[in-house]
DNA sequence: ATGAAAGCGCTAACAC
DNA sequence: GTGTTAGCGCTTTCAT
């Protein structure tokens, strides 16, 4: 298998080195409790470097009935950064735990999705990370339920699944904290139209920090926005007649389109409006002028918390979510007020 | 292995259907020549339904002494969106052809790229592509020569390795011709600062472009820009000096600052400039206002002709580069002149 | 048209 | 300390 032609196989090293394949095996893999002479020991090493042996993992996945693959099928390996920042934290952490990633991309394709699940199934995944790339409510598809499970950014509601969630909530109230904490007490929060938790989780949070800091719940502060730059440049006006001092955008993409519109009216970041964002998408967050203050969406972790859980390293009853942190990410948005 | 314990294998299947594991292996293979009774058939069907039977492929792969896998080293699953869709277009790809896809991630660390290439060398891949984010020449990982390989988006001069790339060069003569189609013929050029087949092959294509229409080639008008938006906010007064009323931009972000700028100097794209970027960064081209006409970047076909070589399904000389196409994306920020 | 048996590369009792 | 042997789940001659 080995390009060149010829496979290298265990028994060649064991006939080079003058011993039996059981020997090598042991040598090779460090067998604990098996005590095996220095010289022999240095022979076997030898002859595994004269010959260039690699050991089939295939074969030994097969004998010892366990395979070290983990699958993640993921809707949108690419649309969106996100999905690969999950892949990344879960291949990073996988990688840790000497495990291999199978990665199947389904662009929301019940079809391929059957497919890609059958194909993990038969190549005896140990797990299976179920990914969205937008957090979500979802059902479950047939098959999944054949391996163990975990669910990433996503969560099925009465199927015991277990899953692993960015903390909206937290998210919302730290991206309003932020604001507060420059004495900031009339904020506008450009909500996105599009029911989701990320919707109600950050709202839910938006006025959890403006209740602990004895500010008024004013609904006419909340404003629906497309969530993308289109939307924070339509709610220009509306967040200028409002009077806020602060805003607190749904994503960083509102508050791009935020930006734009702001400059054109001769108003000026952070001076005559603080702007805090979600999301923390590099591109726009870390170049836009000024740099824009935002909250992190841990798509990383959350793809690595995703391995833990599956491998039992991090305990999550049945059912229950797993709430990743949002963390802060302060730049140059927000002025004291 | 399949969850619930038990794992299901052939034999118990053929036991069920009162036949042999051949008969089974036959079945379930459709294996050509070999004729089966249609009663039989069925009836070895049906027994693989209710057993809920599913084939063990590493012990196939075993036996056939060959793997589905192919691996692909990146070495930036998700800094960029760009690598994201290297790897999709590698995934989709390669499923179609029936192989499994091993990804790695190595961040450009040696020693991640060492075991990588272990790893998946170990899993008998039958091939390997090895992936930069951005289009480059490097030298080879040892290791990688033990496998069929093909360079994706990256190239290793005098190894005789093949590769597939962007042609940059036509990817300049794009940009610059439909600035020209719309009748400009004093077109700036703000060029990356950094050595690389982009700035390069770009700028070659730009030159080209203008010879061809017969416009004068005025070295002024290419300037140096750092290849983020900070590089476009700066340039912008050197472009206005310049009196061109056309840019083409080295990429997407570049243009990106070039509109900051170019608003706060209270000027209109495209009115009273034109623009058009390069990469197809979505986030930013389809999104910036007027929308931005740009040239694509093909990082999804990069990763699906890689694949396709390494298949042998596309012929490409040892040694020798396949150059993938940088399509024209238009947009609104060209104006006719 | 179907089955018996050998063996893929490796590990794991169990012998010696 | 090191070797013998019996499989892991599957494919594949070769018989029948």
């Amino acid at each position: 298998m080995t390009e060149n032609g010829r496979t290298v196989t265990m028994r060649e090293v064991a006939e080079r080195a003058g011993v039996s394949v059981t020997t090598v095996s042991h040598v090779i893999n460090d067998k604990p409790g098996v005590r095996i002479g220095a010289k022999t020991r240095s022979r076997v090493r030898q002859a595994v470097v004269d010959l260039g042996y690699r050991p089939n993992i295939l074969a030994k996945n097969l004998v010892q009935g366990t395979s070290r693959f983990i699958g993640l099928v993921a809707d949108s390996i690419a649309t969106t950064p996100f999905a690969g920042q999950i892949i990344r934290g879960a291949q990073e952490e996988a990688w840790r735990h000497g495990r291999v990633l199978l990665v199947a991309n389904t662009e929301a394709d019940a079809a391929a999705e059957q497919n890609a699940l059958a194909m993990m199934l038969e190549y005896q995944v140990s797990g299976i990370l179920y990914s969205s790339w937008t957090h979500q409510a979802l059902t479950l598809p047939p098959g999944l339920a054949e391996a163990e499970h975990v669910l990433v950014n996503c969560y099925a509601p009465g199927t015991g699944a277990r899953a692993v969630v960015p903390d909206e909530v937290a998210g919302g109230r730290t991206a309003t904290e932020m604001l507060i904490a420059q004495g900031h007490d009339r904020i506008a929060f450009l909500n996105t139209t599009s029911p989701s938790p990320a919707r109600e989780g950050r709202l839910r949070g938006h006025r959890e920090a403006l209740v602990e800091a004895g500010l008024p719940l004013d609904d006419a502060l909340v404003v629906d926005a497309l969530p993308e730059q289109e939307g924070g440049y339509d709610a220009a006006d509306r967040v200028l007649e409002l009077g806020a001092t602060a805003v607190f955008c749904h994503n960083d993409r509102v508050a791009m389109g935020l930006y734009d519109a702001l400059r054109e009216r001769g108003l000026r970041i952070p001076e005559d409006l603080s702007v805090v964002g979600f999301d923390n998408q590099e591109v726009i967050a870390g170049h836009l002028r000024p740099a824009l203050s935002t909250v992190a969406l841990p798509h990383y972790e959350l793809g690595a918390a995703g391995i833990r859980v599956l491998l039992g390293e991090e305990e999550v009853a049945p059912g229950q979510q797993l709430r990743v942190d949002c963390p802060p990410i302060p730049r140059c948005s927000i002025a004291p007020r």
